[in-house]
DNA sequence: CGAGTATTGGTTTACCAATACTCGATATTTAAAA
């Protein structure tokens, strides 16, 4: 697969290069662990997939190894001259970066350009004139931008793709890779479409960076992408100076009250407070956040409300408040929070459950970047858990899909979009949806001009296999919600049930959690075991691969007494009893 | 799925309780109007 990776090519020169680079343009005198390993793939044309938090310096790995092909420090495999078509004096491409938010887009060019100069690098958007525009394809197109910005909307369009085909992309990146899994399908359906713009631009290598992914989330942005036995770096992944703690409640009044208090005090305008401690609120629904800044402001706390549904300039206002310190708490929906890297948020409550333990890590993620303590505190109900299956993948819906695609069949070219909308009656946002899984399912494509059918096969055949698709999409999202309930629920550490979900082993409880706290000297005693005897083998340990009778192939994610927790590729995750499994045989190791 | 609000229906003809209905998160782009 790797052929490309010829032997000498990783020259021993490289890393020493690589080094000297990022201490000089980059100001980074000291990498870090992977960091390095990181650029050194890339510089050879491998793949790499990078779990690491904000503040650890994913984006120097992309940055330093782009820089050091662009100065011509080697073009991985191939001879240079050898680039498809006449490459007489043609310098490499930029690298083309992927990234989620126009105000992300911008956080990185100020920070580039005053590195590496006004023109290094530049981000096409609809924010931007068409003068401005014009003048960034320019500086791309003539070699001088060493990166170019971009949100997954503009490369879905031909003439952008076929612009860029035409110069020598040096790497693809991907920014803030999870939204490829967690927005693609419903919400921002171009990032599906990422790993065929990749292959369209000549196949550079890939760089997928992000702070959160479990290893199912990881699997699929790989899958997605189409990389290739990609290089996979987790680093710097615990966060042990977080406390973490769960409130479970039974009234929703209650529950109310309880958080408001607590974030009133924590945030330091209750009674005896020394200095003032930042921190988030995140609820479920736009309404609630309103509803707890009003509150919070009258026990006289500095709170806004953020959410989507405020105008532009606002939420530009409280962002840029909160960095200043002049706000006590933002209370948020989820939109709050990518791209946010201030150092000294205190804590992180949530008034509602999130819909998986992926976005929670997230979220809670965002506090105590400068190390010193901080807390996370998780607000339960387990009726919340409702509003989680709502936003959650509807039960797929036969009759809709075949009803899309007989008008497709119907019609003699491409449809666009707006006419399915009106043909079928369905919202826009519906449409999307259902194109989604037709898609999927290899029935249509998505072109310029519209939807066209692509596949000959019978129309029910096609609905069967994309009802297939959404169904086990709906049952991997069901099993989310389950994990981050069994986060909610569980008696025993919660680091260790955390750090477990994404693939990582911690030995001993954290001390840190509210579990911990509660009861420290039983799980000791718990963990000496029986002095002098042997533990039997563990026929399935943790991260094994399993294949179970009915649910086909998985993977094993957690041991907690008798039940093993198993995240098959078709069913999400399970909890199996562990003595009908060694009983009945359930599993075997794959 | 559940919370919050609107509606109905019963008498206590002014309010209470039961029932029905609605709504819910995330971004970019782009066309069209003032």
């Amino acid at each position: 697969m790797s052929e490309s990776t010829a032997p000498g090519a990783d020259a021993p020169g490289t890393a020493d290069a690589l080094r000297a680079l990022a201490a000089s343009a980059f100001s980074l005198p000291q990498l870090r662990n992977g960091q390095l390993a990181g650029m050194t793939a890339l510089v050879n044309g491998r793949d790499v997939l990078a779990v690491m938090p904000t503040g650890y310096g994913k984006s120097a790995i992309y940055q330093v190894a782009a820089a050091h092909l662009l100065r011509g420090g080697g073009i991985p495999g191939s001879g240079a001259e050898e680039s498809g078509t006449v490459g007489t004096g043609t310098r490499p491409g930029p690298a083309v970066v992927v990234s989620p938010l126009i105000a992300l887009q911008e956080d990185q060019l100020d920070g580039l350009t005053g590195a590496l100069g006004p023109h290094a690098a530049v981000a096409i958007n609809s924010a931007h004139s068409d003068r401005q525009v014009e003048n960034d394809w320019q500086a791309v197109e003539d070699g001088s931008a060493t990166f170019l910005f971009l949100a997954p909307e503009q490369l879905a369009k031909q003439e952008t793709v076929e612009r860029l085909a035409a110069l020598d992309i040096a790497l693809f990146v991907v920014d803030e890779a999870h939204c490829v899994s967690s927005w693609g399908h419903d919400f921002r359906p171009d990032y599906l479409s990422l790993g065929s713009v990749r292959e369209r631009l000549g196949d550079p290598p890939v760089a997928a960076l992000t702070a959160t992914a479990s290893p199912p989330v990881r699997e699929e942005i790989a899958e997605r992408l189409r990389m290739r036995n990609p290089l996979i770096l987790v680093h710097g992944f615990d966060r042990p100076n977080i406390s973490l703690a769960v409130v479970r409640h039974q009234e929703d009044k209650a529950k109310r009250r309880a958080v408001v208090e607590q974030v009133t005090e924590r945030a330091g305008a209750g009674p005896g407070a020394g200095g003032k401690s930042p921190g988030l609120l995140y609820a479920a629904t736009r309404k609630d956040t309103e509803k707890y800044a009003a509150k919070l402001a009258g026990n006289g706390l500095r709170a806004e409300a953020y959410h989507a549904g405020r105008r532009a300039a606002d939420r530009e206002r409280i962002h840029e408040q909160f960095m200043d310190g002049r706000l006590d708490v933002v209370v948020a929906t989820t939109a709050f929070g990518m791209g946010i890297d201030k150092p000294d948020v205190r804590f992180v409550i949530h008034a509602d459950i999130p819909e998986s333990l992926d976005a929670y890590y997230q979220e809670i993620g965002r506090s105590g970047r400068d190390g010193r303590p901080a807390a996370a505190v998780l607000h339960y109900r387990a009726e919340d858990l409702g509003l989680r299956k709502f936003f959650g993948t509807r039960a797929p819906d036969g009759e809709s899909l075949l009803a899309i695609l007989k008008i497709l069949r119907r019609a003699d070219g491409p449809v666009p979009k707006p006419s399915l909308a009106e043909l079928t009656g369905f919202p826009a946002r519906r449409v999307t949806a259902l194109l989604n899984q037709l898609q999927e399912a290899g029935a249509l494509k998505t072109g310029k001009r519209g939807v066209r059918l692509t596949s000959k096969a019978k129309l029910p055949a096609l609905v069967r296999r994309a009802v297939e698709l959404a169904e086990a999409r709906q049952r991997m999202d069901q099993s989310r919600i389950t994990m981050m309930r069994g986060y909610a629920e569980t008696d025993g550490c919660r680091r260790q049930f955390l750090l477990g979900y994404f693939g990582e082993d911690l030995p001993q409880p954290c001390g840190n959690c509210d579990s911990c706290q509660a009861s420290p000297r039983d799980r000791e005693s718990i963990d000496d075991g029986v002095p002098g005897a042997v533990e039997p083998a563990e026929p399935f340990p943790l991260q094994s691969a399993v294949v179970h009778n009915d649910w086909g192939p998985g993977l094993v994610m957690r041991h907690e007494d008798d039940v093993i927790t198993v995240l098959f590729e078709q069913e999400g995750y399970k909890t199996l009893s562990r003595t009908a499994v060694l009983e009945n045989g359930l599993l075997r190791r794959a």
